[in-house]
DNA sequence: CTCGATTGTCTAGCGGTGCTAGAATCGAGG
DNA sequence: CCTCGATTCTAGCACCGCTAGACAATCGAG
């Protein structure tokens, strides 16, 4: 049986090189630039092989999605757990989640901008997906405020943030505020 | 010259008709069913036709952008001017924004989500997209607070119904909670 | 050790995309 | 009515996501 087991092996790690392959060109290139066809050269395999670990375009860019999430909460829960006291946990939280966003705007865009095929607010979400909006619930369930139901507070702070993000990586704000829109959003939303 | 002044205007009746077509279409079955195929049969003109009055697709995109930018600051000035005191009025602004992107998605994406090749937050930045954000700032700059710059308050808060607009259609929020998650971003930003 | 079956990979091609060169057609002015 | 410039169309380019079917490599049985 080791035979299958190596082959097992072989084709799980031809799969990690198409994700992160597939990521790389689309973080250098844009998502624009990531066709079937230089994916495919990129990995040294022809087209066909890309679908036989994937039902098309959508599940690599799931893939990198899923991949992102993970790396996603693990920064938030890093930076929350570097800070002390609320006011500086939920600040760190949210600059942790611009940055994230700006440092892996390919990463982003997989998420939460182009169609990767996943599940949403519901049952058979990814766990990643769970996950890294459960990391943003653990800091920010400690500011709702009274009466406020912790997770509907944290949609509410994750989509200004996801609300900042895009805009600014469109161009859409001057960068130069980006602080001070930050220092506002944690002042004025979270109770603390 | 009474014949040239009549092509002009049946070349500039033909761009609006391209112009509605598309966003006709989009709205009906999404920005990826614009193909200039599909687009050229439905005006009864070949492909090229096109050509000759935009450089390419992103610019048809950029023109539903622009058509729309107007709308929408009409309907925020409206939906402001119709409510009495500056809380009702920022509710009222936040809800009008929310319901445009609602009703109108392939519009919100041509002005947000898709490239039109449109200059943002800029000095040749077209002047409707100005206007809607001062329409915006009209409202939001009241209610910014003592020592925030308004427009600044106003990106901000932009940023947080871009956010909540795009996650929900997105199907990354429950449907359930958008009231409330209006209500808690008027009531925690807005200084009343 | 050979041979058939199975597995894996590739070549080639389908119907679609945005966009354009050059042919064909139209219509206004002489 | 005819000419000639402006307008519009036909046909085609290079590329896209995706897949059928040919081919090669590997395995197990005799």
């Amino acid at each position: 049986m080791s035979v299958q087991e190596r082959k097992e092996r072989e084709r799980a790690s031809r799969e990690r090189l198409i994700v992160a392959t597939a990521r790389e060109l689309a973080e250098q290139q844009g998502w624009d630039a990531v066709t079937t066809r230089r994916l495919a050269e990129r990995i040294e395999y022809s087209q066909p092989v890309l679908y036989s670990h994937f039902r098309g375009k959508r599940e690599i860019i799931g893939a990198v999605a899923l991949e992102g999430a993970t790396e996603m909460a693990a920064a938030l829960r890093a930076a929350a757990s570097d800070a002390d006291g609320r006011r500086a946990r939920v600040a760190a939280l949210a600059h942790a989640y611009l940055e994230f966003a700006e440092r892996n705007p390919a990463v982003y865009d997989a998420l939460f901008q182009l169609d990767g095929g996943l599940a949403f607010a519901q049952e058979d979400t990814p766990e990643p997906l769970k996950d890294a909006f459960a990391a943003l619930l653990e800091t920010l369930g400690e500011v709702a405020g009274e009466g406020v139901h912790p997770a509907l507070f944290t949609e509410l702070f994750w989509s200004a943030l996801h609300g900042l993000a895009t805009l600014t990586r469109a161009g859409r704000l001057l960068p130069e505020g980006a602080e001070q829109r930050l220092d506002l959003l944690v002042e004025r939303l979270a109770v603390l």
